[in-house]
DNA sequence: GTCTATATCGAGATAGAC
DNA sequence: GTCTATCTCGATATAGAC
């Protein structure tokens, strides 16, 4: 957009410009892609088809399909971990450090439920993490599976907030919360909509965030 | 191994054993591939070779790879189903047609919670159903997303034993424990195993069954 | 019913022109 | 950097001999 009087850096600039919005056009329509019909029923060719690229082109800027949908599922991890990290931070200074189990947990799940909110542009990013999850290469469930680094600050915090309870329970307790948050895909979603004959609704998020956190603080009861 | 005077029966006989065998040959290691790696990840040739059989045995015998998928689907399916229904049974029996909260949890938890056990023969279907719940054909998501005749006798049951609850409330609390028990898979265990340093075992179900009940009845509580 | 050989297809990856 | 054309592979499915 500004005008510069050295023709050869707008040109660079330009072609700078065209690479990265190439690159991100195939990121994000295979991002989309992946989410809504799962990694193996996506062809490197519905993906640049979707994003108007070349077909070569998932291959040059990313390397191979695996890598590309390995880059997205980095990307957005660490994105949602980043946000969630800052708030279990912003918790532990509200309560000396040592911060009760309703905050952990809210820290936990208040960033993927808020890309969940349907006008949120994240929304396709957390149902692309829920799928990657399971559907995932090797590579990626290799990382979750050996990766907990960023989950443990968070059962040190729960272990800190409840002493009282063997670590054993808070482990569980911790794996029974993260199954209710993986529940949320678009498929399960259907299917309680069905179930209830239209009496759910996934859209109210902050609704949907207090009973989750309702429903898992009660778990941590007793 | 019974002897026969008919020559041309015994041929019959066999050759219906032999048919039998071979298709649940195909049945049982198929069941098992697609737990361990995912429906799409395992060929008709690994099938065919894990089971000691001929390469055409799965379309012969099933009509198509998709077809195999969807019987072992429905099959396991219905059975464990079967046993969820008959504890629901026996739960209204004793309570006089509307049972506790814990007990219809209960019926719904404690047969997959059993299939899970370490010896259980079914401990690898379990992971089978995990598993196609979120990689399976559209067939089969289809079948999950519509038919949800089965989940409604739980539904209703609990609408009748927390009548003070809206009945939005008690479809996603019912949505929540369905997330904890769809999150018991191989690699989940081994991501909270490697967490928590080895301190929590899947292997003593009949804990891990309190435990998920202690949690989801919790969960129901106000 | 079983087996071998093969038809057919769609996928990811890449060479080489521009 | 981008594009077209093509290579190569592995998959499912099936025809036809036995």
């Amino acid at each position: 957009m500004s005008p510069t009087t050295d023709a050869a850096a707008s040109t660079e600039v330009e072609a700078a410009e065209t690479e990265a919005a190439t690159k991100n056009l195939v990121f994000v329509a295979a991002e989309r892609l992946f989410a809504l019909h799962g990694f193996q029923n996506v062809s490197v060719r519905d993906i640049t088809a979707a994003a108007g690229v070349n077909l070569a082109s998932v291959n040059y800027h990313f390397g191979s399909k695996d890598a590309l949908l390995f880059e997205i599922f980095r990307r957005r991890t660490a994105e949602l971990n980043r946000e969630r990290a800052k708030m279990l931070h912003e918790a532990n200074d509200r309560n000396t450090g040592s911060p009760p189990v309703r905050e952990i947990l809210a820290a936990l799940l208040t960033p993927p439920l808020r890309w969940l909110a349907p006008d949120h542009e994240r929304r396709i990013s957390l149902q692309f993490l829920i799928r990657a999850r399971s559907e995932g290469t090797d590579e990626i469930r290799n990382v979750l599976k050996t990766d907990v680094s960023h989950l443990r600050r968070f059962s040190d915090a729960l272990l800190r907030a409840r002493p009282d309870l063997s670590p054993e329970d808070v482990y569980w307790r911790l794996h029974f919360t993260l199954g209710m948050l993986h529940n949320n895909r678009f498929a399960e979603f259907d299917r309680l909509n069905v179930l209830s004959e239209g009496q759910t609704s996934e859209s109210d998020v902050v609704a949907l965030l207090e009973r989750m956190l309702a429903f898992a603080e009660a778990g941590f009861k007793g």
